[in-house]
DNA sequence: TGATTGACCAACT
DNA sequence: CAGTTGGCCAATC
């Protein structure tokens, strides 16, 4: 029943790849910034991946960007959410411990793209 | 059109 | 160990 996102094909396919990323990590996972912008081959470019999120939340849906935080496992994005709690509420739903904004166990609940996605 | 900024990351000082 | 710098690329000023 997911996977039903649907875009402007206007939009760039540099915003295509990073949400069809996103949409894929599992419940309960989360996964960084730098790990899509690596495994899309745009390394250095993991700034605009967050910035990618955050239009997204305005323009498609069925993106948890709540699953993506930065490399330390801090949710860096939860003002994007329309509240400062609503990113930790997400992922305490799903069983993802936060506290401090910051996501206990990270590389427990880490999920790499270019590992389970791999190749 | 040039400069600044951004839900980042890694290296360097 | 903390602050700075470079990189990467697109949008905004």
């Amino acid at each position: 029943m997911p996977g039903l996102f649907f875009m402007s094909m206007t939009d760039t396919n540099f915003f295509e790849q990073v949400y069809h990323v996103v949409i894929q990590i599992p419940p309960g996972r989360a996964t960084s910034y730098g790990a899509i912008a690596r495994y899309l081959g745009i390394g250095g470019s993991a700034r605009m991946v967050g910035w990618a999120m955050r239009a997204s939340h305005t323009q498609v849906a069925n993106v948890p960007a709540h699953r993506v935080v930065n490399r330390n496992g801090l949710l860096t994005g939860k003002h994007a959410f329309g509240g400062l709690d609503v990113m930790q509420q997400l992922l305490e739903a799903e069983g993802v411990k936060v506290v401090e904004d910051k996501i206990v166990d990270f590389e427990k609940h880490f999920w790499d793209p270019a590992k389970e996605l791999e190749r």
